[in-house]
DNA sequence: CTTCGCTTTTGACATAGGACAAATTTAGAT
DNA sequence: ATCTAAATTTGTCCTATGTCAAAAGCGAAG
């Protein structure tokens, strides 16, 4: 069964009912892609949003050079540029695969249109967003209050498998220190 | 007509047909605030969210003994716990009145049940999401990637009234920075 | 087993912004 | 106008983190 991983996902967030879920795959195609691909890039349309089924993302922003990493989203997740789904504008970051991915690709348009016909996907839209707006919010917070190393401790409990799949450098951008301050915090303490 | 700048603000986002506002108003009530009113407090239920139809407010979470504001909110905005209203956990943050407030008072119970049945409320309450999301996730990046002086330039110029009506403390721990450097900061260049 | 390239660690030094306290300004009350 | 409390600015010193560069470490390809 298509879509098996991602559905299980889906519906532990709302109840979701078989006409809707063949609603859905009606607009889902399975893509495959490797390592180190880009799957939105900035300043272009994509067009497409990914739900992952297995492998695993980042999202990145350039500024002035230098990446920062936004997000890692793993199986069971959904990539899309925000400025695209929500205001029909370029992407202004980036999504590359960091493992070899395997993805159900919907087009943004068919997105949009099963949130404004079908209730139960929209509902389920409005979970997600307020899931990802209360775990963005929180790490502002912490951004604001902790330190580098405790807010390195709490990624590495919240994220326990990322650290070893992929390098320094990403979680270093993402928590908002550079590479080698984050390399010192962690030689501390053990 | 009640909540007339509130519902014109909603429909900017998305259609409402009359019958729905009809839905909303059922559950609706005025209410006034004072100046300095607690409408949210941290490590409690409230109940309620509000639509501001005058006034303004400020989200705070208070770590260590500090205030942290975390958002400022004028006509046309909703507030709510977002603890409760998506987790039925006791909030964790305060929404205090900084001006004397008008707001239409729902129960979040009722908020819930709209959400679940009405789908252009749905609708709407996705693309509220959708935008606070995206202006949460801008500001993540301001903070990582601008030094002080320039994410206060750009809090200016997003917020262009707001530093005439409140204080600079407040406005400091929103960018995440000390008073002191804050009128520093603007005592610098003109 | 050696080599080449990538990743991580370490070192020396620089600096933005923090902490704390005092001085000054501003704005309500009387 | 005057007084008082609150808000803001300023001074001094301090620390966490950045910058830049060099040195280790490590893993895949020959």
């Amino acid at each position: 069964m298509p879509m098996e991983y991602v559905i299980k996902c889906m519906r532990t967030l709302c109840p979701l009912s078989d006409e809707t879920v063949r609603e859905l795959l009606d607009c889902v195609t399975l893509c495959k892609f490797p390592r180190k691909h880009l799957l939105v890039k900035a300043d272009a349309f994509c067009r497409y949003a990914y739900f992952i089924e297995k492998g695993f993302t980042r999202s990145y922003w350039i500024v002035d050079g230098e990446e920062i990493t936004t997000s890692f989203m793993g199986e069971g997740g959904i990539i899309f540029s925000m400025d695209e789904l929500y205001y029909n504008k370029k992407s202004e970051e980036y999504v590359e695969t960091l493992e070899e991915v395997e993805a159900y690709r919907i087009a943004l348009s068919d997105l949009q249109r099963l949130w404004r016909t079908n209730h139960e996907l929209c509902y389920w839209g409005l979970v997600i967003h307020q899931n990802e707006y209360r775990r963005i919010h929180q790490s502002h917070k912490e951004r604001l209050s902790l330190p580098a190393k405790e807010r390195y401790e709490a990624f590495v409990s919240q994220f326990p498998n990322v650290m070893q799949r992929v390098n320094l450098a990403l979680v270093a951008s993402y928590l908002g220190v550079t590479q080698s301050t984050l390399s010192r915090l962690r030689g501390m303490h053990e």
